[in-house]
DNA sequence: GCGATACTTCGGTGGCAGGCGAAGTATGAA
DNA sequence: TTCATACTTCGCCTGCCACCGAAGTATCGC
């Protein structure tokens, strides 16, 4: 091994550029990065819901998980005998947006011509439910119209925005039965926004 | 191993995903993420200065410039007997800045301050925009003047500053059709402070 | 109490990848 | 030609880390 230079000296960044290798590390494991992945869509899930998203045994995940938090790159919020975990804050989204965007370019000159970047833009899938500028601009059609209402950063359903759902041919009643919340507000990666999630935004996308 | 499900169901970016986490691991390797964040100064570098920087042997090196080549991270341009290397296009310098971002956002505790070289310090090229205390300056101006807005940590350009930057000569209905953003923070990593980034920031430097 | 579920900890195994020394290829200088 | 420099390839070693099985702790429902 080289002798790294004695004297205190040296890379200033020496301790930052630790930190990013150690990241990257992070991010670098096809599992971790699945279970990453599988978060950016806004939703907390759980760790035995991750465990499968990343086809391993819970304890492996487990274990992925406590590094992920000791770096602090998600967080944690015990209910019973669930943990749900989020992505910690949109920096964190934003890197793995960044990561994403970068694979998508280089995969793209490979594989073949898909559909190019802007058009992903417009509108893709957030997990499960429609994300992008034009989901963006049709939550806010929908709290102008009086179907949802936002308060103290939560958002409902009016009893007049269910008739509309169900008039569009949504079986609200049965989506009211999921344990999923029925209408969510969803962080928007790319736009930066908020968009419809939960329930409604998932059948939406059917 | 857990066999992973034969069936192409599921996850339609399973491809991209695998993506992510090797450019993640490739960043994930400290030898390498600093062989990287060395050519975040803009400056191509030949083989044997980057395995200085990153206190290992040539031969090491080039196994570790092999795979990031081999991922498209990085250019090569080859000089007589020298190999001159640099990022690969400012998303690769976009994604170095957001993953410094976040790790100098984590950890809190680092004490050191950037370079002591007092030059260095006050302008710099950070890839291809200008860095240091005088880009740090300049961006809390032209927020001043209204040239530039800031809100949710986003930075954007007022109409105001879009004429202003063409009074200066910009052709800023070119850099506005180029894909990647027209202005962007970019945390200064000797300034702790955020300075003008994106298309606009690599303008002002020409 | 009991069993079931969700998650964690422990111990052991296997494979992968980073690292170097030595030898090999290209380019330039003497 | 001969030596020096810049980089690459090869072979080998070593250590780390993802992974699992089994056992341990907490919480819910009966």
């Amino acid at each position: 091994m080289p002798v790294s230079t004695i004297g205190p000296e040296g890379e200033n960044s020496e301790m930052a550029q630790g930190e990013i290798s150690g990241i990257a590390a992070l991010l670098g494991d096809p599992a971790r990065a699945k279970m990453m992945v599988a978060l950016l869509g806004g939703k907390a899930l759980t760790a035995t819901e991750m465990a499968l998203e990343a086809d391993i045994t819970p304890q492996t995940a487990s274990g992925h998980l406590a590094k992920l938090l000791s770096r602090r790159l998600i967080t944690v919020q015990k209910q019973g005998r669930h943990k749900y975990f989020q992505l910690h804050g949109y920096e964190v989204a934003e890197l793995l947006e960044t990561l994403l965007n970068l694979s998508a370019k280089i995969d793209h000159s490979t594989v073949s011509t898909g559909p190019k970047d802007p058009a992903l833009r417009k509108a893709r899938v957030c997990y499960d439910h429609l994300a992008g500028a034009q989901s963006v601009a049709l939550r806010g059609s929908l709290l102008e119209r009086g179907v949802l209402v936002e308060e103290n950063g939560q958002l409902a359903v009016t009893n007049k925005g269910l008739a509309w759902f169900r008039d569009m041919g949504a079986d609200t009643a049965m989506l009211a039965k999921k344990q999923r919340p029925l209408c969510k507000n969803c962080l928007d990666w790319s736009e930066r926004r908020h968009h419809l999630a939960g329930a409604l935004g998932a059948w939406i996308l059917t």
